[in-house]
DNA sequence: AGCTTGATATCTGAAAATCTAATACCTGGA
DNA sequence: TCCAGGTATTAGATTTTCAGATATCAAGCT
C-alpha cells in the first residue's frame, strides 16, 4: 500500500465518523461515499497501528485510543483552520485586554485550547479570564464588568437579556465502567439506568439540568453521591462505584489513574448540553473583544 | 484550479522551502523535484490570497505574511507528529513531577509551544519548570536540584560534565528595518554592518556569542544600545534606531508596536546558534523525566 | 549588449491516489 | 431464517501529484 504519511482528509474523516457515531452517516456529511470514509480509517489505523473504533451492529465508537487521537486530530484540524482563515493583517496590529468570564466546566475543558490558539493568532491581545458560576456571569456582563461570558445557555435566566450565540453542541452519553453490568447494553435507557447508583454532578448546576430530562420521563436517578468535581467523578465511575450521564466535551477515556471508562449513547432523547458565548447586546464591543468574539464563534464548525 | 483545501503535503513543502530559502535546495531535501515545491507554494498562496515569499535572484525569503503563516505551519506538523508517533498507551498512565531548568530566550521563544504539547501527549505528568541563568543551570544540573535543562548549548562550560544533545540548530541573521539602507544589500557583511549603530542584546550571553564571531574577523560592531529584552530590540530595531543579528529562533516579523523587521542573511560564515537539552550522566531519569526528555529530543526533525 | 549562472515558473504525459458504485459480508432482532 | 442497517472489498473512472523538459527571469561578468 502506500509509506504514505498521514493526510488531512484523514483526518477529517476520521473526525467526522467519529461525531456522527456511522461511517455512512460520517459520509453524507461530508458529501463522499460511504467507502471513502471506510478506507480513510483503515489507513489511519494502519498508519499508527492502532484500532481507533470499535465495529459494532448500529455504526461504530471510539476505542481509548481512538478518543485520545480524537483530541489531537481535533485540535490538529482547527489549527489549519486558524492558520488558513486568519485576517493576516489586522491580526498583529491588535492590542489590548479583553475581560472574560467563564464557567467551571468551560473554563477546564473548552477554553485552554481555545485560547492557546486565539493567543497564537493574536498574540498582543491580553486575556483577563475570571472564574464565575452562571449568576455572576450574567450579571458582569449586564453590569458591564466582563466584555465576553461562555457558559451553558440552557442555564441561563431570561436570555432574552442577551445577546448570545451557541458555541458546542455536546451529546450527553452514559459513563461506565467496563466491567460495569450497564456497560453490556449497547444503548441503555434511563430506565436501565435508574437501576443502579448514580454519580451526579453539581458544578455548573448539572444536577439541575439532569433532573430536568429524568423528570420529563417520570423517574429518579439512584443518587448515591454528590460532588463538584469532575476528575472525581471519573475516579468513582472507573472504580465501578456508579455511573454518570455527562455530556461529551468534559468525557475522556482515562480517569487520573489510568483506569477506563466508556461511554454508551442513551437511548432517551436526552438534549445535548450547549455551550456558547454571552454578551451585552447594549454595548458596542472594541476592536480586540470582536475579534475574540468571532474567534470563538468561528472556532467551531460552521 | 480547485476549490481543494490545503494539504499537509503543502505544508511540509512550504516549511521546507522557508527553512532551506530556495526551492530548489528544499525539493532535494524532501526528494521530490523543485516544480513539486513551486506548485505546493503557488497553491498555498492562492488559498490563503497571500504571497508567503519575496522571489529574490538567489532563492526566496519570507515575506511578513510568510513568517507568521510558517509558525502555525510548523505547529501543525509538529502536531501531526505527535499524534502519530506518541505512544498511546503509557503515555496516560504516567505521572509524576519533572523538574525543568531553562534559560530566558529558551523559555521565552522555544518551550511554550514544545510544554503545551507535551501536555497534551502526557497530561498526567506536571513540569516544574524554574528560570535561570546558563550558570545556574549548569550548577542545578550537577547538583540534582533539576533533572533537565535547556540552554544555549555553546555557552556551556566544560560541556564534557554533562549528557546533552542539541534541539534545535538557528541561523543568526541581521535584522532590520525595511527602510535602513543595510535593508537595500541582500546579503550584507559583518563589515557593512559595523558601519552602522548596533544594538546589543544582552540576555543569556548573546553578547559573548556576539562578540566571538565579530572577533574573528578583527571588527568590531557599533554598539549605540545594551538591552537584556529581546521585545525592546525589536522595537528599536522596527523604528531604525540600529540593527542587530540574532538568531530565527527569536525572530518575528513584527514588533510589539505593529511595525515591520526584516531579516537578512550575513555573508560571512556565522554560527547558528544551538539550543539544546542537559542532564546528568551520573543520574538515572525516572520513567516521566525520560518521557519529556525523549519527547524534546524527537520533537524536532530526526 | 550579450553571455553565463543559478534560480523560479510552466507545461506535458505518466503514475499514484482517491473516489464512486456495486456488491459482499457481518450482526442483532423479528 | 430472513431482514434491516451497518461496514468491508473490489474494480474502474477520475483527480491529484509528480518528474523532466523547457521557458523565464535577474544579477554579475566580459
Amino acid at each position: 500500500m502506500s509509506l504514505n504519511n498521514v493526510t488531512l482528509r484523514q483526518l477529517r474523516y476520521f473526525v467526522a465518523a467519529a461525531r456522527n457515531g456511522q461511517f455512512s452517516m460520517a459520509a453524507s456529511s461530508e458529501n463522499v461515499s460511504q467507502s471513502a470514509i471506510t478506507n480513510a480509517v483503515l489507513a489511519l489505523e494502519k498508519a499508527l497501528g492502532v484500532r481507533l473504533f470499535y465495529r459494532l451492529a448500529q455504526g461504530v465508537s471510539l476505542t481509548p485510543e481512538g478518543q485520545d487521537f480524537f483530541l489531537q486530530a481535533c485540535h490538529i484540524l482547527d489549527s489549519v483552520r486558524d492558520a488558513t482563515h486568519k485576517p493576516r493583517f489586522l491580526a498583529r496590529q491588535l492590542r489590548g485586554k479583553v475581560r472574560m468570564a467563564a464557567s467551571y466546566t468551560v473554563l477546564g475543558y473548552l477554553l485552554p485550547d481555545l485560547l492557546a490558539r486565539f493567543r497564537a493568532s493574536y498574540p498582543e491581545v491580553e486575556i483577563d479570564l475570571r472564574d464565575m458560576d452562571r449568576a455572576s456571569i450574567e450579571q458582569a456582563v449586564l453590569n458591564r464588568e466582563v466584555d465576553l461570558g461562555v457558559a451553558i445557555l440552557s442555564n441561563i435566566r431570561k436570555p432574552e437579556r442577551f445577546a448570545h450565540a451557541v458555541m458546542v453542541r455536546s451529546r450527553r452519553q452514559l459513563w461506565v465502567a467496563p466491567d460495569h453490568p450497564l456497560a453490556k447494553i449497547p444503548s441503555p435507557s434511563l430506565k436501565d439506568i435508574a437501576q443502579h447508583p448514580y454519580i451526579m454532578v453539581t458544578a455548573d448546576e448539572a444536577e439541575e439540568s439532569t433532573l430536568a430530562y429524568w423528570k420529563s420521563r417520570r423517574i429518579k436517578p439512584n443518587i448515591v453521591f454528590r460532588t463538584m468535581s469532575i476528575e472525581a467523578v471519573r475516579g468513582l465511575v472507573a472504580h465501578g462505584f456508579g455511573v454518570t450521564a455527562l455530556s461529551d466535551m468534559v468525557f475522556r477515556p482515562w480517569s487520573l489513574e489510568g483506569k477506563r471508562i466508556e461511554a454508551r449513547p442513551i437511548l432517551d432523547l436526552v438534549p445535548p448540553m450547549e455551550v456558547g458565548a454571552l454578551w451585552n447586546p447594549d454595548v458596542r464591543m472594541n476592536t480586540h473583544a470582536e475579534a475574540l468574539q468571532q474567534f470563538l464563534l468561528h472556532a467551531y464548525g460552521q
